[in-house]
DNA sequence: TGCTAATCGAGACGGTACGTCTAGTCTTTTT
DNA sequence: AAAAAGACTAGACGTACCGTCTCGATTAGCA
């Protein structure tokens, strides 16, 4: 609805021009789905957007900045509340993988990791957005304790990380549609047990 | 014995040289430890090997070839056998985890999965090398249900699952020093549950 | 007087401010003395001026615009009389040389001729700038002339030429600390020929 | 006749591809020919060549390394040999004009000039050519020592320089379509010298 | 005296070029 | 016949300037 037109996007003085940051980021989403972590370059969002590459690198001082930026923007996911833990859990990873999926968050997502493995800075952004995401997800759990669902001593972060990381290791090796009953049986596991009961 | 010295390798004919591929897998696993999946290039192991990049090229055709050789090569993790899966698991994870923080099998494997997020062909290699040892892990899990220790109805898979994403998170986000009793905890949840028993 | 006080030059109003002139003068001065042609660009001048570049660009057009002025400014270098020719010719270049080679004026000029050739205007504002220069120069020839010294036939501008040829040519390949005897062969050369007498 | 069709010339070998040497030197020329010394830049002759930019920086570490070899391609000027000397000076600047006009080498070697003064190594390389032209030119002068048309005493280098000046200045200030008469003047006035004849 | 217009420093903008690095491919030479 | 080695085109990297633009503050001169 802003950058329509040829007329380019100028300077509009000594400021940033959230026009220009707009069309950077939604160029990097773009980019990113069109050709993937593999085509995703500086250079390619700079020739989409139509800005220069300065203007880029002066926002953005990494591609892994840029990259969670534009993972920030999409919509976060919803955490049900339905009153049963292992409802809200199933019904947690169904909805992010469900994002993951259909929107382009899941290919930012994974670039953002790969970055993070040869990047620093992409290591450390990635660190600051998974803990405070962690304590997200661990809420959930904090509800379950005050309904006196599970025991007070659970580590709330403990159990998160181990949701976490199956999210993860989904979207990494591409088994993002995984049927619902496997995803039911990871959060059962983790309910219940896999233990057989003492006799 | 021969790469190191300086008459440099000559071709051996029409064959492959094995002290060649021996000094490039070697040389990739250095340029690894030494600089990183950033700093690791064809042009830099081609370098580092004395070698010209066709020849890693005849013999690898992807950067995700050449590291997938490279970390098979490393001498595998022990899975312990004490009778008592919850043991088990714990012994296996804190055994991957020494093994990755100290060897360069850690760096490597990490690069594997980053590589796996833009190259399809390493995406294809991890998928296959991945069921692999899913499989090998589940057999730990198969064992605890012959001893009846586990009902039979569990999905080994879904277990294994579990337990190798928490050990891959921990690898992609730097902590794998993550104290011990943090791998029990996560391993005791998946074996007793989280959930408060019935009274 | 105020250029260098910290609170920063600001508008004195809807006309030009003197001691923004003066310091973007002065800044391109250094600038050029301290690194050279090569590290004069609009941006240096600005930053060591403290002054911004639409500031620059308004009063002088181009690159070529500045450095003129610049050289302009500098004090000319005297031209002897001493009544003799060959000797007002040989002072005028041995001032000339050492003028360049002690103020900032040689760095300057060189720069002035460079950016001529790649840069129309500057081209025309060195060929207006060396005609005047030419025909103050011719003078002494002229004088020469009044005096009987040289025939009135003497294309007066052609002398000029060559002499102010030579002294370009030193300039610009960092000939300028030659040693007096070759400033007088030259001129010798000019004033008697090199032709053997007819005996 | 080499690199005449579209297949793209590849590697030949281990060793430098002449058809890419020649293809990049026949750009560099044609770009400064069209666009000017401003618009010369590597970048530019790589894209018109189709040549990789490392591919010309392999061969030529700074854009004064290319003009100068482009220079030097050029044929060369003829140099007269009349018998006389002041009609071998005139004859020779007169083809230098001519070359220079007519040609591409004016704006090379214009080129070439105007890289010296920001560029240290041009400057070497524009001292050492002229250094070999220099004597080159002297030889005209030693000829005519040798036929005793002059003095044994005169210095040929600061005549030769005399002469180079004066064609130098008239490259750099875009005057090579000056009339014969006033070369004719200029190198009669070196030959017969300015001063009137000693009563 | 209050409005208008031009000026100032500042710095962002879209671009272009820099010189370096790597990707993969190609070809000759060597064994 | 195939290994080795270096050259090749292609294009991304992150930085420096280019010349333009817009801002907000500032002041002089006209009304």
């Amino acid at each position: 609805m802003a950058e329509d037109a040829d007329p380019a996007r100028r300077s509009i003085g000594a400021r940033r021009n959230p026009d220009s940051a707009e069309a950077i980021l939604q160029a990097a989403e773009t980019v990113l789905v069109e050709a993937g972590y593999a085509g995703f370059s500086i250079e390619a969002v700079a020739r989409r957007a139509r800005a220069g590459k300065p203007t880029i690198y002066r926002w953005w001082p990494s591609k892994a900045a840029l990259l969670l930026e534009v993972y920030q923007r999409q919509k976060r996911v919803d955490v049900p509340d339905t009153g049963v833990l292992e409802e809200d859990l199933v019904g947690f990873l169904k909805n992010l993988f469900a994002h993951w999926r259909e929107t382009s968050s899941g290919s930012v997502f994974r670039s953002l990791i790969a970055e993070a493995q040869s990047d620093e800075t992409a290591a450390a952004a990635l660190a600051d957005y998974s803990l405070g995401r962690r304590s997200h997800t661990a809420q959930i759990i904090e509800r379950a304790k005050a309904r006196g669902e599970i025991p007070a001593e659970i580590d709330s972060a403990v159990v998160a990380d181990l949701i976490a990381s199956f999210a993860w290791r989904h979207l990494l090796t591409n088994r993002l549609d995984e049927d619902e009953a496997t995803i039911g049986k990871a959060v059962n596991y983790v309910m219940r047990g896999i233990a057989a009961p003492a006799s």
